[in-house]
DNA sequence: ATTCTGACGTGGG
DNA sequence: CCCCACGCCAGAA
């Protein structure tokens, strides 16, 4: 077993519950862990994420519904097409419809 | 040990 | 809405 820090293990653990067809951001996982500001954080763990198949890390984005971490996928657009996949429309890097899309684990968890 | 970076967020202009 | 500056803190060199 890896040497996960608590941190870690919780952020994969929040985003494998983002529905299908949903989005959330990172601040939203940051502050569901008490972690409110160290929103960073949470993408330096979505960035051991790749490991973990489960974790949905295209489903996670910045507070824009902008996809900041698309460079981090395979290929050049592989993000916006699973997001698609989902039903989610993305224009330009931008998820259209975020507010309604966004998935808060605060409130709706 | 120090220094820099970073898949972010908030506040002010 | 945009842009700029600061804070956040774990990991890498």
């Amino acid at each position: 077993m890896s040497k996960n820090t608590g941190f870690f293990e919780k952020v994969y653990e929040v985003a494998r519950l983002i529905p299908y067809g949903r989005v959330t951001s990172y601040g939203a996982i940051a502050k569901y862990l008490g972690a409110a500001g160290s929103a960073r954080m949470v993408g330096w763990a979505m960035n051991g994420a790749g490991k973990f198949p489960d974790v949905p890390a295209h489903r996670v984005v910045n507070r824009k519904g902008l996809l900041t971490g698309k460079h981090h996928f395979e290929g050049t657009n592989l993000m916006q097409q699973l997001l698609e996949s989902e039903g989610i429309v993305v224009i330009e890097n931008q998820i259209q419809e975020f507010d309604t899309l966004h998935w808060d684990p605060v409130s709706e968890l």
